[in-house]
Parts: structure tokens; sequence; C-alpha cells
DNA sequence: GGTCCGAATGATACTGAGTATCATTTGTTC
DNA sequence: GAACAAATGATACTCAGTATCATTCGGACC
């Protein structure tokens, strides 16, 4: 979730045009509660008969990217998701069952990265860490039913917990 | 780095057959110095005329990823590449310039991901963490040169540096 | 050593994500 | 309302990864 103005600020902010079909993208991405793939925008795009190209819709994600607006993971399947988040710096927990996303903040992670530089010489820019596992809904589903637990058809939501400290 | 024996009995261990493009890519794996792609292993093998097929290739790699063998990373740029390692938790320093990775161990992280895990609710099965940045040498090779810091040719190599805790 | 059978292979063809190109359109600045 | 660079979208392409399936092969058992 995030609002589609931050979007269109930072476009302004950052120098590039706040053109119709980057405005339909920010509407299209604001809209989504979870995490998407760049696969289902231009789906939406479509279904909403909004005229937008295929290529603009990946450059626009790039771009969101760039501006540390959109954040892309990589799920445990391999494929390649997006998130909108506030610009702050924040992890991901993602249930491998049904998608839904949670915001963890750096809870220490920064201090473990010094440390890594400080042992290993390098000077570290970035990191990334994302977590899987169950959600609590996909959990105690996978406890009530049959032991054979497959994977829910992923009605991916997202919400936010935990403090997004530093 | 990896001995080939590793891989070999990892495979037998597993019940899975030690069939001959197996070793053969066991061979190039345990041959390559840092991480490495799929496409460099496809290259590898024509280059020594092994007749191993493209399928296969991607196919033993998936599964002494399965094995734990060898984890697959995804690079800054958004591509994919491999490391072999002892199949212990741990994870990497990625130099975003040449390439050369680091082991690190847990260094706490296992704390986090539980803290994590009391704060969301969520049943943490795994955890992707790996840390970018440059290495002693490009950051060296980076103050030296003009402040113009282009990006090497990529001679990826790897090393080992600190204790892989538990 | 020979038989047998499922596991594994590789040739081929396919999918799907992401990108290069380039003539046309559009946002912004003056 | 020009003017001009930035952005678009149609098209075609590349490249990683995968499905298929007839053929081969490893190894278990005798
Ligand atoms: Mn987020
Ligand atoms: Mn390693
Ligand atoms: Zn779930
Ligand atoms: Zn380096």
């Amino acid at each position: 979730m995030i609002a589609v103005v931050s979007l269109l600020t930072a476009l302004d902010r950052s120098g590039h045009r706040a053109t119709e079909p980057r405005r339909a993208v920010a509407t299209l991405i604001a809209a989504q509660p979870g995490h998407f793939t760049a696969a289902e925008l231009v789906a939406a795009a479509r279904a909403r008969r909004l005229g937008i190209g295929r290529a603009t819709i990946f450059r626009t994600l790039d771009l969101f990217a760039e501006l540390g607006l959109v954040e892309r993971l990589e799920l445990p399947t391999g494929g390649h998701a997006y998130v909108a988040c506030e610009p702050t710096h924040h992890h991901h927990v993602v249930c491998s069952s049904c998608g839904r996303t949670v915001d963890v903040g750096d809870l220490g992670l920064a201090d473990v990265a010094r440390e890594v530089g400080r042992r290993t010489g390098y000077r570290i820019d970035t990191h990334r860490f994302e977590l899987y596992g169950l959600c609590p809904v996909c959990a105690a589903e996978a406890r009530t039913t049959e032991p054979a637990a497959e994977p829910a058809a992923r009605p991916a939501v997202g919400s936010t917990v935990g403090p997004a400290r530093r």
C-alpha cells in the first residue's frame, strides 16, 4: 500500500516527467494490496483498457524501483515480484504459501552488516534480507486440514507489523 | 571451491545416480573459483567438448541446489549466479564490481529471524541474506584511479573469511 | 557377466521475462 | 504556442529456463 501522490511527487522531485502512462501505472501500483508481478500489472492495465505498452510498464517499474518506492524481490520459486513501499529501509517477510507480505524494520541487521564489513574488509553498500515462512492464516490452515498441505490460491495481501526502526 | 567428492557422495547418499554427465558437471563446478552462471557452465562444457546437453546442466544445477551444495543467488544486476558451498548455513558477501564472493557465518542472523517470527506471527522457515559492496581490491582500485569508478571486467574469485558459526 | 527397469539424458521446441530499436507523441520550459 | 528532449508503444529480438519424449544408462539383483 502506498499513496499515488508519493509516487508522483517522487517523479517530479527526481526530474522525471509525470506522463499519462506513468500516472496510470502509479494508480495501478497503489491499488495493489500486496506484492505483484510485472505480468500482473500488464494484465491489470489491459483489463482496464488503458492503452499502456508492455515496455512502458517494465520501464516504469524500473524507474520506481530506482527511486526506491518499489522494491523488487525474488520469490523462493525463483520468480520476481514487486512491493510498493515507503522508501525507508526495511525488509519483507513473505508467506511461502499465500504470498502475504509483512514489513519488518532493521531489527539489528545494520549491526550485522557492519560486523560483516569489519570481518571481511568489504565496504558494504547494500544488503538483501528476506524471510520466508507460513503466515498465521496459512499456518492455522495447515494445522486444521489434512497434513497434505498444498499451497493455497494466493490471495496476496499486504500489511505492516513492527516498528520500522531507524 | 568445493571438492568433487562432496558433490558425488551427496548424490549417492540422496539416492540419485552418479551418471557420467553429473560427474562432469560436478567437476566443472569444482573448478569454479567463485560464483558462476548457468550459461558459463554451459560454455565451459562446450569448450571442453563434453557432450552434455544444456537441459542437463540446468537439471544438475537444480539438483545440487536442492541438495544444498550449490546455492543460487541473485546478483544486484538481477541475474542469477551459483556458488558451490559446503552445505552449512551461511551467507555471502559479493563484490558489486568484480564479483568476488566471501562466505560469512550467521553472525546473529538466526536471532534476528527468530525475533521477526515473534513479532509477525509467521513461522519463519528460511531466510535470504546477501551483502553487496566493494571488495578490498576494488575499493583500493577505486581510491587510486580516477573517481570515475567503472565496474571492472569481473575476474570472479572466491574465498572464505570468518568462522561459519553454527 | 547378463538382465531388467526406472531414472536420467539430450534434441527439439516452446514459454515468458525482459530489452533494443526507432518512428511518433507528449510534457515541460520559455 | 513553439521547440526540443524525454517518453511512448509497436515490433522484433534475446536469453533463461522448461516441457516433451524417444533413447540410453546406472545399478540392483541374480
Ligand atoms: Mn515493504
Ligand atoms: Mn558459500
Ligand atoms: Zn499465507
Ligand atoms: Zn571486487
